[in-house]
DNA sequence: TGTGAGTTGATTTTT
DNA sequence: TCAACTCACA
């Protein structure tokens, strides 16, 4: 019998609907939206409302009243968040393909099947900042211009304001007043052309792409809009004109779009996130269902008080009454410290006795900061005291020039006509292809109108090209093209390949720098993703799905909440997220609100709304922070309270150390006499600490005490980001290898092998998993290149 | 063409 | 503070 009646169930009101256990569990409001299926709903939630749980019982009701998966979309903003639902909702609704995940993947897919509406081949590549950046710089170069006055990004910034409104290269005219107006009117269309000619996209021409594509097609809109019957947009409040554009062009003929999101969690609006957007949306359709999700189920009374009082300094907003049953709980502290330093070392300390006493574990705090570069002070103190942390943030893993470099190889091999990809490796490892040779290859390209690496091609023949330059740039486009004749090997054996016919690895290898042997440990780590990639899509032809993946991961999507570590990160990745303690620090002004956005009552706004989402991220207890001085550009500047802080009730609250920059603070305060540091501690130097705080510190694993050399190590075999509960060369390396044969992960990249047969080779390449994993060996005598399914192989690693 | 020292300039948030 | 860029030299 099924525990869901099957029957199409549009009211709430029905009887079999509050009988069925998916419901039961359900406050009245949340039922509402949940029931509501036909039509439009905005869904206004409070943080802590419960929202992720509406969204995914909406969908699991939806299912079991027989509307087939594949008519339900979900668009999320974040990957996270995606993943979260697809978990939540597996649980509910096991093995059910609703299309779960983020605006850019989806319109990365609508793309692929109508490619050449829009100019483009269906093997397009997805350009990350950096990429597009290296594009409009040529565009810049191309069209001569001056950039005396201003900098390539604020030109970058313009132009993605306008994609941001549909604005395209063609229609772009320069606001009055606007400095930069001109330069954009002339940059913009060149370097649209020469995206074009690459055959690649900006992460906001996937938008615009696909929202001019629904536009311009209204066949391709009406089949769309018909295939995916049921939309669901989360966190509305961030979508901007392109993305709203593209959810309206699908809710036409079937209006039964679903948003959810809370004007005041508003924080994107610097990508173009227009607040209107949800505002109005009652506007856009009249018949709309409005729930209102105000009960919170996450934070102490405390700390949903002093986030309300501080919104309430907000004028757009809609009206909202906050409130819970939670308990009453410990008070908000705001705390003042003379430095960043004792900043840092205070809430590292306090983290740390809280650990040792068995109060709490690492994984229950989060450090939130305004700018990446305030993670580092804190991270410091952290290690001091022993305290295993992880920072969802900056350098992330795909954002790593040797990740990017490999990954450039692989672009090119799958689409060949990628500038920015060969501009980024023609000479990486270097193989004497300087400058001038770039500059002339450039000059054909430009003057023929086609990709660089036809350009390349010529070398030949490009007059004043000298005759070793021309060589040099035969034999890279002749290496190239041999990694080409490798298209459809798994990606794992494609790397591998790029590695070992580039170069890359034997310079790393050869390489003194400690630097680059951290490098080796991350190309690693990048084969265990590729490898992890290949068996969850055996059949191979990946290549293409690896890039988008790669290029669409976004370091938010790192944080491991399974693992027991203190988190750090900044206050736009928080969102969506929860812990029982947690500390905003660097509460300053010029920081948060930031420099750039104090002048701007719009930006002032959203800078509180930023606050505000950090402050309900917290569920018992919660601490603002400020230093009366701060490092800044490398100097120590005095520091000024936030004027946020004065809008918070702080007669409620606990206050801790100074006096909130009137008159003459107390240079030392802190919150227990031990931690109490002599005035002469100001500089940069740290304290000698005592032996013992390190000896009876962690009882926990501890990652973050290791040597950087074998935390990199053990970095590496954690597998990381792309794993999803399927069994990783990791487990499988755990495992028993097949009987009496040699292990299958025995063998490694670039290793020295011996053949009875063959005599010594090296391993260029790896693929395959378990018993079916295959090495490709090149043998010294002759250079021949063989494969040997491991486990039946007699290959033995040849040690040095 | 590649390297290394020296200089300059910039520092928000992210798909 | 630190990374990116420039310039001189091998």
């Amino acid at each position: 019998m099924s525990l869901f009646p099957m029957d199409r169930l549009s009211d709430a009101a029905s009887d079999h609907a509050l009988r069925s256990p998916l419901l039961d569990s359900l406050t009245d409001a949340q039922r509402a939206a949940v029931c509501h299926i036909e039509g439009p709903l905005l869904i206004l939630a409070g943080p802590g409302s419960g929202k992720t749980r509406v969204v995914t019982h909406r969908v699991a009701w939806m299912l079991a009243s027989g509307i087939p998966a594949r008519q339900i979309l979900a668009l999320t903003f974040t990957n996270k968040a995606a993943d979260e639902m697809r978990g939540r909702l597996e649980r509910l609704a096991p093995r059910q393909a609703v299309w779960m995940g983020t605006f850019h993947r989806f319109c990365a897919r609508m793309l692929r099947s109508y490619a050449e509406l829009v100019g483009l081949r269906e093997n397009f590549s997805i350009y990350d900042t950096d990429d597009s950046r290296k594009i409009l710089q040529i565009a810049l170069d191309e069209e001569g211009i001056d950039l005396t006055h201003t900098s390539p990004d604020a030109i970058a910034q313009a132009i993605s304001w306008a994609k941001n409104n549909l604005v395209t290269a063609d229609r772009y005219e320069p606001r009055r007043g606007h400095a930069i107006g001109g330069i954009v009117e002339k940059v913009y269309p060149t370097y649209q052309k020469l995206m074009l000619r690459s055959s690649a996209v900006d992460f906001d021409d996937l938008l615009v792409h696909v929202a001019i594509l629904l536009k311009e097609n209204p066949e391709v809109r009406r089949q769309l809009d018909e295939r995916y019957r049921y939309i669901m947009v989360d966190e509305y409040q961030d979508t901007n004109l392109a993305q709203y554009t593209i959810v309206r062009a699908l809710s036409i003929d079937h209006p039964n779009l679903a948003v959810t999101g809370d004007p005041d969690q508003s924080i994107y609006g610097w990508r173009g996130a227009n607040l209107s957007n949800i505002l109005e949306f009652e506007k856009d359709y009249p018949k709309v269902k409005v729930v209102r999700l105000e009960q919170n189920y996450r934070s102490t009374k405390s700390i949903l008080h002093i986030a309300d009082q501080l919104i309430r300094h907000n004028i757009r907003r809609k009206e909202k009454d906050l409130f819970t049953d939670n308990p009453q709980g410990n008070r908000v502290r705001l705390a003042t410290f003379p430095t960043q330093r004792d900043e840092a070392e205070t809430i590292a300390e306090e983290i740390a006795h809280e650990v040792r006493t068995g109060k709490r574990r690492p994984r229950d705090f989060a450090i939130f900061y305004r700018t990446n570069a305030l993670s580092r002070q804190i991270e410091h103190a952290l290690r001091e005291q022993v305290i295993p942390y992880q920072i969802v943030n900056g350098l992330e893993f795909y954002q790593r020039k040797e990740i990017k470099d490999v990954l450039a190889y692989l672009q090119l091999v799958n689409n060949p006509r990628s500038d920015a990809a060969l501009l980024r490796i023609i000479n990486t490892p270097t193989r004497g292809i300087g400058k001038s040779t770039i500059a002339k290859i450039q000059e054909v390209a430009r003057d023929r109108a086609i990709p660089l690496l036809d350009a390349a091609r010529m070398a030949g023949t490009i007059s004043g090209l000298a005759k070793k330059s021309a060589v040099a740039v035969a034999k890279f486009v002749a290496m190239l093209d041999l990694i080409g004749t490798k298209a459809t090997a798994p990606v794992e054996e494609l790397v591998g390949y790029v590695l070992t016919e580039t170069g890359y690895r034997e310079v790393l290898e050869n390489s003194e720098a400690e630097e680059d042997h951290e490098r080796l440990a991350n190309l690693e780590e990048l084969l265990t993703a590729a490898s992890e990639f290949d068996l969850r899509n055996p059949g191979g032809a990946g290549l293409e799905q690896f890039l988008e993946d790669s290029s669409l991961v976004a370091d938010t999507d790192a944080f491991e909440s399974d693992s027991d570590k203190v988190t750090m990160m900044t206050l736009h990745a928080a969102k969506g997220l929860e812990f029982p303690a947690v500390y905003i620090v660097a509460c300053e002004e010029g920081l948060l609100p930031h420099e750039r956005s104090r002048r701007d009552e719009e930006k002032l706004e959203e800078e509180r709304r930023l606050l505000f989402v950090g402050i309900t991220r917290a569920m018992q207890d919660l601490t603002l922070t400020w230093a009366q001085y701060r490092m800044f550009r490398g100097q120590q500047a005095p520091a000024v309270a936030s004027s946020f802080l004065m809008e918070l009730p702080r007669h409620e609250m606990e206050l801790i150390g100074g006096n909130m920059g009137r008159g003459s603070a107390p240079r030392y305060l802190a919150w227990d006499e031990e931690s109490q540091l002599s005035p002469e501690d100001d500089d940069l130097e740290f304290p000698p600490r005592e032996q013992d705080a390190l000896i009876d510190a962690p009882m926990y694993d501890d990652v973050n005490q290791l040597e950087p050399e074998e935390m990199q190590t053990r970095k590496a075999k954690e597998s990381k980001t792309f794993s999803s509960g399927i069994v990783t060369a990791a487990d499988l390396l755990a495992g028993k290898s097949p009987s009496g044969g040699i292990s299958p992960y025995a063998f490694k990249h670039g290793m020295m092998v011996q053949h009875p047969e063959y005599g010594p080779g090296q391993i260029v390449a790896l693929s395959g998993n378990g018993a079916k994993r295959v090495a490709n060996v090149r043998f010294m005598e002759g250079g021949e290149e063989r494969k040997f399914v491991i486990v039946h192989s007699k290959l033995t690693p040849l040690t040095e």
